[in-house]
DNA sequence: CTATTTTTTCTAACACTGTTAAGTGATTTA
DNA sequence: TAAATCACTTAACAGTGTTAGAAAAAATAG
């Protein structure tokens, strides 16, 4: 009897509404808004079924950002498929992370958020970006015949500097478009010059 | 009668008391180990007195930043009296920044600390670090017949990748003492290089 | 179709947060 | 010595994450 699918396949669903839910709340109203009770009350259940699917809320969390990861190295990866030289690659990849950042403040910041116990570390796609930038880096290293064991140090200089300007802009917010196109640029630019 | 003195200044004792635990807590388990209780504990009181010296929690954790940003401030102008050029000057206030960010990391992590929704426009002293680079940067770029427009914008390019490499220092520790040196004084000189 | 077992879901509770209200003693004032 | 003030505590509330066990529903067996 197919019963056993049906089933399994409504617990699947379930189980993405819980995401789902939590996805809308932390969205709304950041991650520190998001508690189980108010999940169970959008999927229409009470709070401890969703110790069912996940084993606590920091799991949730970690699966929050899991899927941002998978989303940031999507558009990690049509940035660079864009362009062909490591240069241009490298700078698309970076503004397109810039834009992940900006839109998708809450999520970014249960990704890379600096108090967060969780996490960096826990989820093992944390390391896609790294993986995605190193490539493009040692090419750029190779051409310019430098040594590649840099690649690391100079994706994490890259890195840095969006991460900090991204927090800034999530707490103060004092800086402009402008300011955080210009300041962006002089930072890729200048990086990759002392690749 | 001198009682009045002496009764306001054991009031001011319990005052800084109670700042004291709190900072005693936050260094040994970090700014989410924290709670009111585990303060009246360490001064011998219970929870509610607390309440009579700050207004709740959060104020505690701005008094905490406050004196930080205070320390700070002191840390970074030292390291800028003991140079004279401005490019010294930057370079020495930043190791300076850094250094402080590492041997204060719960401290810091309170005081830029990106989830948190406090501080950071909170407390007015949060201001003292951009005031105190400004004049520097400002100083560089006159030298050099450039606009001085710009300084807040270059004081920023310099916050972001100390920050950033903070944070993930905070995070991650992945990075090796010499990858951090290296990716600083890359990214400094880089700055001070496009000013 | 009824009885039993299994699965799904909820209620109630625990321990822990921040915070407040009301009460209890001691100390000061009149 | 009586009244008023102050310092402090106890008890509680509301909101967290989380768990145990009861109740209801569904599936299975006779």
């Amino acid at each position: 009897m197919g019963s056993k699918e049906r089933i399994s396949r409504l617990k699947e669903e379930t189980r993405s509404n819980i995401l789902r839910a939590a996805f809308e709340i932390v969205k709304e109203e950041g991650w520190i808004g998001l508690n189980m009770r108010k999940i169970a009350d959008r999927i229409e259940y009470t709070a401890p079924i969703i110790y069912e699917y996940f084993t606590n809320k920091e799991a949730i969390l970690n699966e929050l950002a899991r899927i941002g990861f998978e989303d940031l190295d999507e558009a990690l990866e049509e940035a660079e498929k864009a362009h062909s030289t490591p240069e241009e690659q490298l700078e698309a990849m970076w503004m397109a992370f810039w834009e992940f950042g900006l839109h998708n403040k809450e999520i970014y910041q249960i990704m890379f958020g600096v108090e967060m116990t969780c996490c960096i570390g826990m989820v093992p796609e944390s390391q896609l970006p790294s993986k995605r930038f190193c490539p493009v880096i040692t090419r750029l290293l190779l051409e310019r015949n430098r040594d590649t064991e840099t690649c690391q140090q100079k994706y994490f200089s890259f890195f840095s500097v969006i991460h900090g300007l991204l927090s800034i802009n999530l707490i103060g917010k004092g800086l402009t478009a402008d300011m955080n196109k210009q300041i962006l640029k002089d930072a890729i630019v200048g990086i990759t010059k002392t690749i």
